[in-house]
RNA sequence: GGCCCGUUAGUCAAGCGGUCAAGACAUCGCCCUUUCACGGCGAAGGCAGGGGUUCGAUUCCCCUACGGGUCACCA
C-alpha cells in the first residue's frame, strides 16, 4: 500500500547550528519526497550524547520552519513510526546487534582503547582494526561478559571480495572488502553508531531514497552489507556533492558566515537562500533561476544533480537577495525596513514609504539600510566641498554657490512641502535659467546630503527632510562655498 | 599513504559524438539618468594535460596532473 511512496528523511544531529551544507541536503530531501509526492520525515539522531549541544534542536526547528521546509513526521509531530529520535530507540538497535551475533554476522569486542590507540600507532597513521576479538570462544565471550568488561559490538566484515553499490548520481561503485573494517554497531555504552542506527531506522521507518552528503559515498558500501547482513531491501541511494567554500575547502565556520542563522543575522531573506542552494548542485533543464519553494517542488528532478563540489559564492546569494528584495510588495518590503528605518532615525517622522521606495531597488541585503539613511538623521558639515565639483554636471564651486543662493529663495517660497511641488519647483528654476537640470540638481543634493551619492535625488532628499531641515542644510552648504571663495 | 569521487571562464552551470561551446553572478564599456541603483545593450573570459577509439571528440576509454572526500566507541 505504501510500497510506491518517496519517502526521505533528514537526520540531523543536534550537535550545533544548522549549517548551509546540512539546509541544502535537507532542501533536497524534501524536494526529492515532494515532487514525487511522497512524505519528508525529520529524525534527530543523538546517539552521541556526548556531542549534544543545547539549543541545536531548536535550531534545526527554526531553519526548517523558516524556509518552509514541512515536514509530515517527526518527534514534535509523531507519525506512523514514532519515536523519531533515536536515543529513545536504543532496543530497536541492540536487539538488531544480538540477532546478528547469534546469526555470526557479528560479535563482541572487548578490546580498549588504548590497545586501539596502540594498534594505531605502531601500524602507521591508517592501520585499522586488527579483528582481535573476532574468533574468541564462546566462552571467552561468556565470561568476560559476565565479569562485566566493557564491549562493543562489530559487524564481521567479508575478508574476501567486493562490494559494490549504486548511487543514483554517481553510478555503480565498487569496493574490495579488504577496505571495511570491522565496523562498530554498539558502542559500549550502549548506543548505537551512526551506521548502524542509521540503516535500523531507514528500514524501520520505511525510507525509499537516501540522500545525503557525498561525504558519505565511502561507508555506503558498509551499510550495504548490513541491509543484506539483516535481509533488507536496500534504499536508492542519492549522494549530493559538497558545498566547498571559497578556498576550495568543506565550507566551515572560517568561511565566514555560512550558517543559516549567520545569514539571517547578515540580512540575507530565506526564500533567497533557499533558491541559491537549490542551485548549488542542480540545474533545471532550462535556463530560469529565480524559484519558490513550490516552484522547486514542480521542477526539481534528480536527473539535474551534478556530481562536482561548488563553492558557496556570497556575490551570487547577494544577487538572489537583491532580485528578491526588488520583486516584493512596497507594502511587504517597507515592513521588512521598518524597525531597521525607526531604528537608524529615532527621533522624527519620516516618509516611511517614500524612504522604502527609493531603497527598494538599491539594497542587497537590509543590513545595509543604516549606512545607506544615516545623512537623513544628521549632515555631517566636515564633508569636503570638493564634491560639489562633477565633470558631468558641468558643476564647480562657484555654479554651486550660485545655484544654492538662487534656489534658496525660491525654495523659502513653497508653501505645500511635497513630492510633487518641490520637482516642480527645481525643474522650473532649471528652465527659468536655462541650465541642464544636473546643473542645479547636483549641488542641491550635496547640500542636503553631505555625499556624493545618496540613494534617491534631491527631490527626494527635500521630500523627507522637510522644509525647514532643507533650508538650513542648503544654506550650510552656501556658508561653505562662500567661505572657500573668500580664502 | 590506501581507497573512492570529481575536473567546461574568477564562481554557479548547460552540454549527454558533429554547437559560432547556452545562460547567470562578478568584472569592464556604452545607453538611460539630478548622484547611486534599477533597467537596456555590448565586451572580455572556458572544455586541466597527454594518449587512444572514431570520418569527427568538450562529450567514450586509458594515463598523468590537480582538487575534494574518507579511512573514529563523530555524525
Amino acid at each position: 500500500m505504501l510500497n510506491n511512496v518517496v519517502r526521505t528523511r533528514f537526520a540531523p544531529s543536534p550537535t550545533g547550528f544548522m549549517h548551509i551544507g546540512n539546509l541544502r541536503t535537507a532542501l533536497y530531501e524534501y524536494l526529492i519526497a515532494k515532487s514525487a509526492g511522497g512524505k519528508f520525515i525529520l529524525r534527530i539522531e543523538d546517539t552521541d550524547q556526548d556531542r549534544l549541544v543545547d539549543g541545536a534542536l531548536d535550531a534545526i526547528y527554526d531553519t526548517l520552519n523558516a524556509v518552509g521546509l514541512r515536514h509530515d513526521e517527526g518527534p514534535d509531530i509523531g507519525g506512523p513510526y514514532a519515536p523519531y529520535v533515536q536515543s529513545e530507540r536504543k532496543d530497536d538497535y541492540l536487539a538488531g546487534a544480538q540477532r546478528l551475533i547469534q546469526e555470526g554476522k557479528a560479535y563482541h569486542c572487548f578490546c580498549t582503547t588504548e590497545r586501539l590507540v596502540e594498534l594505531k600507532e605502531a601500524g602507521g597513521d591508517h592501520a585499522g582494526y586488527d579483528r582481535h576479538c573476532r574468533n574468541l570462544s564462546a566462552e571467552e565471550v561468556k565470561d568476560k561478559l559476565a565479569a562485566g568488561v566493557p564491549s562493543v559490538i562489530r559487524q564481521k566484515m567479508p575478508l574476501t571480495g567486493t562490494t559494490t553499490f549504486s548511487d543514483t548520481v554517481y553510478g555503480d561503485i565498487t569496493v574490495d572488502n579488504t577496505e571495511l573494517e570491522d565496523q562498530i554497531l554498539i558502542k559500549s555504552d550502549g548506543f548505537p553508531t551512526y551506521n548502524f542506527a542509521n540503516v535500523i531506522d531507514d528500514h524501520k521507518m520505511a525510507i525509499t531514497h537516501v540522500v545525503r552528503g557525498s561525504e558519505y559515498l565511502s561507508s555506503t558500501p558498509k551499510y550495504n552489507l548490513l541491509y543484506e547482513a539483516f535481509g533488507y531491501e536496500i534504499p536508492r541511494y542519492i549522494h549530493l556533492p559538497l558545498i566547498l567554500g571559497e578556498d576550495g575547502h568543506k565550507l566551515s565556520k572560517r568561511h565566514g558566515a555560512t550558517g543559516f542563522s549567520d545569514l539571517i543575522a547578515e540580512g540575507y531573506l530565506p526564500e533567497a537562500i533557499i533558491n541559491y542552494i537549490a542551485l548549488l548542485g542542480w540545474s533545471p533543464t532550462d535556463t530560469r533561476e529565480l524559484f519558490s519553494l513550490a516552484e522547486l517542488i514542480e521542477r526539481f528532478d534528480v536527473d539535474g544533480i551534478s556530481k562536482s563540489p561548488a563553492i558557496f559564492d556570497f556575490n551570487k546569494l547577494k544577487w538572489f537577495n537583491a532580485e528578491y528584495l526588488r520583486k516584493m510588495t512596497e507594502d511587504k518590503f517597507l515592513s521588512l525596513c521598518l524597525p531597521a528605518f525607526k531604528q537608524a532615525l529615532p527621533d522624527r517622522e519620516f516618509d516611511w514609504s517614500l524612504l522604502a521606495s527609493i531603497l527598494q531597488n538599491r539594497l542587497t541585503t537590509l543590513n545595509e539600510i543604516p549606512e545607506m539613511i544615516d545623512f537623513l538623521k544628521q549632515l555631517d558639515e566636515n564633508y569636503s566641498i570638493e564634491i560639489y565639483k562633477h565633470k558631468k554636471m558641468k558643476t564647480t564651486l562657484e555654479s554651486s554657490l550660485d545655484m544654492l543662493t538662487q534656489i534658496l529663495p525660491l525654495l523659502e517660497t513653497v508653501e505645500e512641502w511635497t513630492r510633487t511641488v518641490i520637482h516642480e519647483t527645481l525643474i522650473g528654476a532649471a528652465v527659468a535659467w536655462e541650465v541642464k537640470n544636473g546643473y542645479l540638481m547636483w549641488p542641491v543634493r550635496i547640500a542636503v546630503s553631505g555625499k556624493s551619492v545618496t540613494p534617491g535625488g534631491a527631490v527626494e532628499i527635500l521630500t523627507l527632510l522637510g522644509k525647514q531641515e532643507s533650508l538650513r542644510r542648503i544654506e550650510i552648504g552656501r556658508n561653505k562655498l562662500m567661505a572657500a571663495r573668500n580664502d
